[in-house]
DNA sequence: CCGTACTAATTGGTTGGACCATCCGTTCAC
DNA sequence: GTGAACGGATGGTCCAACCAATTAGTACGG
């Protein structure tokens, strides 16, 4: 029976341990998991998941390269702090979190581009290659169709790979991949649109006649414009809603196990004491 | 180089699944394994490693969330472009594979901590709360038996927090997470030891004041300094002058070049069983 | 001849169960 | 009392299937 009702939700790209890990990632996060507490066995996991232990392995290890969990291999699996342990990667389902409305993070992002963007510029335009110049222009220039978003994103990694600095270029990544979403509305508007078209090309042209200080301050404009623009965005709505959406669906299909996923009870380790 | 006493060996032995994930994060990043090849199927790959293919796959989910592949169900697993998709985890593994000699990847470190940090340090010391300043002092004055390398990533930890910006905290804890083995030379002379450890007392007195300007100065001294020291514990064999990023840069483009790679190094299994 | 729909093969995703490796508290010999 | 040996709990690996999505091939109908 392959009837594939066409229109519906093509969102849900759920492998099923991806939304368990979401699962036990937004318990951490929200403190319903304070660190140092223990999480159920796997096996007892898996139970009260309905899945099978595999696909519970699976969701642990992403948490610990996220750097939220420890497994420790013959103990058992431990919350950790995320504000020491975790990675770069967290800042997106930290913003996720925060909702739609009142959003620090933001700021937080806002302020660490500014700090980084126009000297990566400037460095681009002192060391940028031949090669690096010929992407640039081919991104800006050409492509018409190319959605403004995406040529955005592409100029900035150009950018950074043009600077030289390998970890900005990661680094850029990860803030685009956390902000991809939510800068799609800033080009909407055609004033934004335009703006930003004459930022690419004055950054290539800066870029191109290796002028650093040009590169600097053309990227500390760009910056600055945005920052005021995602404020205004976001100011109307001070409110927030905090909605923590229920997830994993029960697995009622082929498994007729009655387990409902829930109770994952935060135990310290001490408590397991007898006599 | 004497020999460390303590904490640095090959603890890696323990997780298969994390041999697997590094060998093939070295042909990719290498540039053996180019963006767009397809790897091989997860049970072919498992043959060839001599391993099961739930080992295989744990690895591969690895690298998928690290972003140097993409893995498709139905079709098969692709090697991306980890300039463009990777995230900052890789820092730690780009480190490690330019090995200790030239090493181009340390000072972007530098230039990125010395961009960010000093901004962080006057806004902690604007922001922080009475809180923030009891964990500091009690990090700078007391547990004088901690290592300094430790209370060192401690303060700045600290300082990260207390800035009130949460992706600082995130990419703080990245920076130090993949410092952390190549950092511990630097506490071993007397001269660094007494010079952080009035650093710390300084950071400590400026934020306490809220004296932002000079927590701002007071950071960027010892990253300075830290820089010029890091430097000459490197230089000792000047190779190519003004070299920066040496391979790296002519990357793949945007084209997926298919290309099928067969044969991926094999693991003898042969006896692990006990007796 | 061309396109569409069905079919089959390929490949990742999940399952259940089994066994090994490690850690830790308990017990027992000394 | 101390230290070695035992055993249970828990994570790591393995195996052999089957489910699900994608892709390529093929037969059918225009």
């Amino acid at each position: 029976m392959r009837a594939t009702p066409r229109a519906l939700r093509p969102l849900t790209k759920t492998r099923l341990h991806e939304e368990i890990m979401e699962q036990i990632k937004d318990r951490i996060i929200s403190g319903d998991l304070p660190p140092g507490a223990a999480l159920p066995p796997e096996r007892v996991l898996a139970e009260q998941l309905g899945v099978n232990r595999t696909t519970v392995r699976e969701a642990l290890h992403k948490l610990e390269s996220m750097g939220l969990i420890e497994i420790k291999h013959g103990s058992g699996v431990f919350v950790r702090n995320y504000l020491e342990s975790g990675g770069l990667e967290l800042a997106r389902h930290l913003l996720v979190l925060d909702g739609q409305a009142n959003m620090p993070v933001f700021m937080n992002l806002h302020q660490l581009r500014r700090l980084l963007l126009p000297e990566m510029s400037a460095d681009a335009a002192a060391h940028r290659s031949a090669r690096d110049l010929d992407e640039l222009q081919d991104t800006v220039f050409a492509h018409d169709d190319m959605p403004l978003a995406e040529r955005d994103w592409r100029v900035h990694n150009i950018i950074a790979r043009a600077s030289g600095n390998v970890l900005a270029v990661l680094l850029i990544n990860a803030f685009t991949q956390f902000t991809r979403d939510a800068i799609e509305p800033y080009f909407i508007d055609e004033a934004n649109r335009r703006r930003s078209m004459k930022f690419h090309r004055d950054i290539c042209a800066a870029i191109e006649k290796q002028d650093g200080s040009k590169a600097r301050r053309v990227m500390a404009e760009v910056l600055a414009f945005a920052e005021v623009q995602s404020l205004k965005a976001i100011e109307p709505q001070p409110k927030s809603k905090a909605k923590l959406t229920p997830k994993l669906k029960a697995k009622a299909k082929l498994t007729p196990k009655p387990k409902l996923p829930s109770k994952m009870t935060p135990k310290a380790k001490s408590t397991r004491r007898a006599t």
